[in-house]
DNA sequence: TAACTTCACTTGCATTTTGCAAGTGAAAGG
DNA sequence: CCTTTCACTTGCAAAATGCAAGTGAAGTTA
């Protein structure tokens, strides 16, 4: 009866799951993913930059998520050749790819709910980037 | 220098962050929030019934992650008296308040990204209910 | 060329969160 | 009473996260 049903279940997991929510969660519905993403799409590329963010990334979080980006087709890892101040030149720089800045009304949803809701939430546009940033200070 | 400047970036953390994106996550931003939210939007209401969705989420984090929107006000948990069938009058009904439907801007977003990007994933619209739903079989 | 710095990670380990199965107690029906 | 359903709770193993320290390659400075 509903046993029958609760196997079927069981066999069929997250992992074989049709649903385009529960697939996309398997992507970027960690803790981190959806903050890294957004700083790419506010222009930052360097792994400095990411780790520099507010919430505070750790440094193998954030490399396990670029990896995870770069196997999932979001992000590209180029070498940037403009070997500008001291102590190196052509630094590693990740870029969002046309699917990864496609993940754009998701976080724009996301903000947009965090403002409405979120009591002290605010955000800063950068008109010059086109960028959205946390208000600094 | 800088590392006044790492100082400063660790006492500001996560929880006190002013990023609209970052508070938002702390909310729904687990590997399960989402999913109970599309299913909530979708007409669900009852305990068994989130249980029997095909991504099989287990009973402990079901009732901490709908004690957690209560508590953040996305859910209301109601007593719904229509005892009917056998066994039980008065189940508990979980529902949607206007803060937690209006996450249905961020679900549709990441449903219609999935669609986009992730092969063999498809949705089945219940136009009755106004609901979205996992094809079945 | 030796010392130093930065970059981009990796490694180890403690803490936290998740996953799974089994158990519990209240309420109702037979 | 006995059984079933509901809505969880508890215990414990496994996985993910957080933190600090270390590593090696490449380039800069002395």
């Amino acid at each position: 009866m509903q046993s029958n049903e609760l196997e079927r279940q069981k066999l069929w997991k997250r992992a074989e799951s049709l649903c385009p929510v529960s697939k996309t969660l398997d992507i970027i519905g960690d803790k981190w993913s959806m903050l890294i993403i957004r700083d790419l799409l506010a222009g930052k590329r360097y792994y400095n930059e990411f780790l520099s963010s507010y919430e505070g990334i750790s440094t193998n979080i954030l490399a396990a998520r670029l990896k995870a980006f770069v196997e999932h087709g979001l992000v590209e890892r180029v070498v940037d050749s403009s070997g500008q101040g001291q102590g190196r030149a052509g630094k590693n720089a990740y870029e969002l790819t046309n699917k990864g800045k496609d993940l754009y009304p998701v976080l724009h949803a996301i903000a947009f709910w965090g403002l409405e809701h979120i009591e002290g939430t605010a955000m800063l546009v950068d008109a010059e980037r086109f960028t959205i940033n946390q208000v600094d200070k």
